[in-house]
DNA sequence: CGTTAATCGGACAATTTTATCCGAAATAGG
DNA sequence: CCTATTTCGGATAAAATTGTCCGATTAACG
């Protein structure tokens, strides 16, 4: 369904913003501590995540990753998969036809956009902020 | 969302089903022409489905690949899927935890299974014989 | 029986995704 | 200013997926 890199990213946003819930600023190598993910690898998806101004990053000593009070509700799970993994699973044909239209459509497009538009609409309603709650009252984990 | 051998794979399957109603038995040449596939990745694909008695080969001269016309309603997409892509779709974490359960949910578990669950169940109830119809009627197509 | 047309099966190659390494830049704190 | 700690960014490596090649096998047909 997602990349890795994209699973990755997800989990580490959330538990980024569970922290800055607190006010606690995360290094690298604790988020991939508690997310069970490759530090190096984690590290290039933050850079990313970073530069689309989904999560704050600062330098230095005491430095680490956060995520702003507002952004937490205002960032939505689509714009972290859309921001690593592009919009193909927006836009993209189900049987990887070139593009997907309705004009020429391959033979499960009615069918798949439901599936496809569900989806898109559950990541566009999703925020941060609500996920983050679940782990925090203990309800949900990010590793196992 | 499918591996490109399973888009390819389906998008066979669904043009051998509507020369199987005719008839018609149709080589790997025509099938990854018609489709617009890789004709030697096509062929390893099409073997896969061949020894899950997904559709039914035949050697030498006048040989090709065909679907029995009762495989042709019973075979759902959802074998296809899991031949050739696993059952990772049907029940993996959409966040990559080594297993869903929802006794130690993701995040994202509980809205996540209802997408993954309505997926499961279209792929289930979807027929080659339902897709070679659209295409035989001309409402849909293999390639743009 | 020999030729020809088709799938089968295994080895190999290219590309993409996933993952690692390391030096550079920034910055807090002594 | 110096040191230690952190992210940044580019190069590289490993693994998985996608794609190719070719000889073996099968079978129709003259
Ligand atoms: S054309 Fe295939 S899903 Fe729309
Ligand atoms: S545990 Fe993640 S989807 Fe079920």
């Amino acid at each position: 369904m997602f990349s890795k890199a994209c699973e990755y990213g997800i989990r580490a946003s959330v538990y980024i913003a569970l922290q800055s819930m607190e006010g606690r600023r995360v290094s690298v190598n604790e988020i991939a501590e508690e997310i069970d993910s490759p530090i190096a690898f984690t590290a290039k998806i933050l850079q990313q995540l970073s530069r689309s101004n989904i999560i704050h990053s600062v330098k230095g000593p005491t430095g680490g990753f956060e995520i702003e009070r507002e952004n937490m509700e205002s960032v939505k799970l689509n714009m972290i998969v859309k921001a690593i993994d592009g919009d193909d699973i927006y836009k993209g044909c189900g049987l990887g036809l070139k593009e997907c239209n309705a004009d020429k459509p391959c033979p499960l497009h009615d069918k798949f956009v439901d599936i496809r538009s569900d989806l898109s609409k559950m990541l566009r309603n999703t925020s941060l902020y609500e996920l983050a709650m679940g782990l925090e009252v203990g309800l949900t984990y990010l590793k196992r």
